[in-house]
DNA sequence: TTGTACGCGTTATCAG
DNA sequence: CTGATAACGCGTACAA
């Protein structure tokens, strides 16, 4: 027997007005609202949300799902959004993909038939991608994340990955770097590193400088030292590194080779993660608003759920200039001839 | 009218083997089957969890609760428990406490009310937690994770936090350290502080040494250097960290300052957090077996669920001795009180 | 303000 | 292997 008979049972009243009691409080006379309250409370009773789920068609569920969180720009937008969502009424599903675009088809259809009410996702690569071309034919709410988007087949809150490492490469280059070279994780697992990198190649051409090609490693968070000793046997003055744990990782490995960063080699990483700030030297990057991003995809997402019109936004990113950047060494190349 | 009617009446099957096919593939020819999956794919039908919940008394989602998810330590055991539970059949609903015990109550609530299959948490305070109460009176199979539990309530999985500082602390004391001061975030926010400063404490004491009261920060991440120059003053040579980004932070402090670490002064974290180790210098740190725990959790909160008897696990923290620290400088009271 | 009655999409049961 | 039917717990017309 379901326990809201229970309850309307030992109150003397009906199941719907427990029910009432529960999902509409004002349609039910204080009183015995308080008597039902009561009952539930001694019988251990609580709405089912299922059933609830089931009769209204909204789970109040969000479907989150992430390529990581060992990243910190992917956990603290998971924290901002799963507030924002909390504060809505929304709980979240999460789950996270590792950039393996066969997790990301199971954990949609899962979260599909866990009937979400919407979406917000970040994929690996959004220009070709199984599993945005399978949300297309659900029509449910969606907002991508940090997936820049061409197309205005999907809403997405982003920010503008070529700009900003345009604008970092610029910095550099007025610092009078020259040789800049970019570091990044598995480059074809993710599609902002590509327009990270072509706004870094942008910008070298631009200032009539030559672009190295990208040095790509093997994980999204450590640098090995043997990828970093062509470089500098090439000269190279500054590092532009794709995420900020990459870049830390790569000032952790110069200090150790005995190179001084920002004198002899400077480093500018991405993302703009607190704990960059609090090391020394601390370390520039091109900061993300993730907070603002994680809270402005639920918002987002919460209007499209509710039938309002919203549109893709690109946010604006802020580059932190700190320790770990500084002027380009003089005459660094005839130093190591002499060498 | 339910999709699956319309599946059933397309194929010409009656609906309990449209379901069928779904949930038990193994009773339904396999020739009907595939009838059956080819028209659910021109209808778009898909199961309804919600439905299958409410029948079948099992949400297939387990509940999961920490404080936040800006320290490494919870975000990369919410990865590893989401893999393993994903790969068992059960998605996560994960929220954030900020160490708020009315967050911690309104999130239970709803987690129950989800009617989560178990759940998995991390309170701010096991000892005294109305979250964990309420908790005792619903019979759900619950893993509490970092909650050092005395009695027999619940089953946690965690890690001996006194023992492992108090082996900390002996370590520092080994390599002549003798002023030794302990620093950690809001100090009765969390359970675990305590008994860490209990482990540095007694170390001391054995040692003949005296233990210095807490340092305790407002931030569990960020160290500010005013609560730094006093420790200074009394020449303590060693910082022992409540978690690593607190050590970090104070890494990039003193050395902001122009202190030399470890040659004058010595830094150890607790939780050994990857990026630690690829830091210059490398940070000393109790490592805390996350992924393992994680892991371990959803298993245990698994075979409770499916009735399974299982117990409390301590699990091995290890020392990782790296460059953060080194042997106590020689007459750094003599040569503070020369300058 | 409250009661009646139906349906949301599944699965369990039992019969065939 | 398949069909018929009754739950699962709740929300909400509609009626009182």
């Amino acid at each position: 027997m379901s326990s809201i008979v229970q309850v309307s049972k030992i109150v003397g009243v009906s199941r719907a007005t427990v029910a009432r009691a529960f999902a509409s409080p004002e349609q039910v006379k204080p009183e015995t609202r308080e008597k039902i309250y009561q009952a539930a409370k001694t019988l251990g009773f609580r709405p089912n949300y299922a059933a609830r789920q089931l009769r209204t068609q909204s789970s109040k569920m969000l479907g989150v799902m992430l390529p990581t969180l060992n990243n910190p720009i992917f956990s603290g937008q998971l924290e901002a959004m799963e507030k924002m969502a909390r504060e809505n009424g929304y709980s979240l599903l999460v789950a996270t993909t590792e950039y393996d675009p066969q997790a990301e088809l199971e954990i949609l259809e899962n979260m599909l038939r866990q009937r979400v009410d919407g979406l917000i996702l970040t994929v690996a690569n959004a220009q070709q991608s199984d599993c945005l071309n399978k949300i297309k034919e659900e029509a449910i709410p969606t907002v991508l994340t940090h997936n820049p988007i061409q197309n205005t087949d999907f809403i997405s809150i982003n920010i503008d990955n070529y700009a900003a490492m345009y604008d970092a490469t610029q910095r550099l280059i007025e610092y009078g770097h020259c040789h800049i070279a970019m570091l990044t994780g598995p480059f074809f697992q993710s599609d902002r590193s590509a327009l990270r990198y072509q706004g870094y190649a942008d910008a070298m051409t631009a200032a009539g400088l030559i672009a190295m090609p990208v040095v790509e490693m093997h994980s999204h968070t450590q640098v090995h030292i043997d990828t970093l000793l062509p470089l500098l046997k090439q000269n190279v003055t500054a590092l532009l590194c794709s995420n900020d744990l990459l870049a830390l990782s790569s000032i952790g490995n110069l200090q150790r080779l005995g190179y001084l960063v920002p004198e002899q080699i400077s480093v500018v990483g991405f993302d703009g993660i607190s704990l960059g700030k609090t090391l020394y030297p601390a370390l520039s990057s091109v900061a993300q608003p993730r907070e603002l991003l994680g809270w402005l995809s639920v918002k987002t997402l919460l209007q499209m759920i509710s039938g309002q019109p919203v549109t893709s936004q690109t946010l604006c990113t802020q580059f932190n200039l700190e320790e770990s950047m500084s002027n380009a060494p003089q005459h660094t190349s005839i130093d190591k001839d002499l060498s």
